[in-house]
DNA sequence: CGTTGCATTGACCGCCCTCAATGCCGGTGG
DNA sequence: CCACCGGCATTGAGGGCGGTCAATGCAACG
């Protein structure tokens, strides 16, 4: 019992731009299963090719890369939406790993589709690469809070993309969106030290800012946060869905 | 006066992929002519569309993004054989700006044409999805030297990306490659202050591992550059010109 | 009830930042 | 011809942000 793409929930929230009839159909013989995957399961793996790419419908997980000494990079984290594989899909590997952070369900394609997709369906092809130009948006974005935010920009600029983010999909209820993430990941993800993200997490809690904690954030002061990122953080653009 | 795509100098160069007749004499129809900017010539500005898309054929560039309080981090290079303005192309403005550091030759296509080549070539729309992939790829390997990296290695591994970049498109000529970047592109390219990027490297320098002075890189000891960066570079992977 | 994973807090210190001054070089104008 | 200036590289002094080390609390789990 796999969600039918022309009754797929994710795609009704406004976060996502609106697909033709005939690309649905498309869609649907694309769509070869659906995967649930557990916390801690790894759905895709650095250096090595995957015959399947996924869309994740709900759930939670993880990009990382991994350093020669045994240091982990988090290079950005999997939300409901998000498109995983498409590197191992056009390059031959995977630049980095996917892990599931909390019980994930994902849409299941197979990599041997990709190419009639691109030579049948122009507009999911065009969709594709919107889709990764729109990493390189977020990759560069992070890249700039790493090279120029303190650490406590660093963190407000990162929940502050959290809670706008989950409350385009639709996650947001009563002022607050699930966040199941470990302050070791988000540490990872902006190049703080855990102890130090932790110091940094409690300053903000004190000032009434924000809470976070049992997987749950709440803002209580969006203006305030929105004070503290130190670059603009435009309105999340509407984003193809595939 | 401009080059015919069939005869491109780039592309005889072992880094790129090779394309089929049919689709240069389809590039050759998209190509709408030839830029020349001069040195510090903005070429694509942030949160600006344009209309026009490019590739580097010879010369440099800048990529970089501008904070709220004015502060920059450059998020890339453009060397020859890149291309820019993809994000303007899919979507519909640019996340950061790209200016010329030497007078550079570039390339130029039609925004307006794009979708008929995504329509009428899925080869080149797929190329187009690789390269994208490929810009998330390199800005996950900056990210990751952002954020686990010692000013030293994030030196050595710039520096080291350089070197085989650049000989990879045949600038590498008597052991050494064109550089023309200032210590301060480096620096906001690696979120290090201008004073500490010298310093560090000035022990590059001395350590006898490689000289960048006059606008030219002399790397001497490939081992040990390589060593000192904490991340594995992988062969510069084939990748597609367009 | 020992263990494991995660959050929290204190002490200490080092990498890298800021401030500041100098040298070098090419361009420009008196 | 030379004084002046702007851009870039270089070097020293001092201090702060955020790192490491270490210990504690707490909840879930076998």
């Amino acid at each position: 019992m796999t969600i039918d793409c022309t009754n797929c929930p994710l795609r009704r929230q406004d976060l996502f731009l609106p697909m033709t009839k005939a690309t649905l159909t498309f869609m649907q013989k694309f769509k070869t299963g659906e995967l649930v995957a557990q916390p801690g399961t790894e759905i895709l793996t650095e250096q090595a090719s995957s015959s399947q790419l996924f869309t994740a419908l709900s759930g939670m997980g993880v990009r990382y890369k991994t350093t020669r000494d045994g240091e982990r990079q988090v290079v950005g984290f999997v939300l409901p939406g998000d498109f995983v594989g498409l590197q191992s899909g056009v390059m031959e590997v995977m630049r980095h790993s996917v892990e599931a952070t909390t019980e994930m369900r994902l849409c299941v394609f197979n990599r041997s589709d990709l190419w009639s997709l691109f030579k049948s369906q122009p507009d999911l092809a065009f969709d594709l690469t919107h889709l990764a130009a729109n990493e390189e948006h977020l990759l560069g974005e992070a890249l700039t809070a790493m090279g120029q935010m303190d650490a406590q920009a660093k963190i407000a600029w990162a929940l502050h993309r959290f809670d706008r983010r989950l409350a385009a999909v639709g996650l947001r209820r009563n002022g607050r969106v699930p966040l199941p993430f470990r302050q070791q990941d988000l540490a990872d993800a902006l190049g703080l030290s855990l102890v130090h993200t932790n110091k940094t997490l409690a300053k903000l809690r004190q000032s009434g800012i924000l809470t976070w904690a049992d997987g749950w954030l709440t803002v209580d002061d969006h203006a305030a946060l929105a004070g503290l990122c130190q670059i603009d953080t435009d309105a999340a653009a509407a984003r193809p869905l595939i």
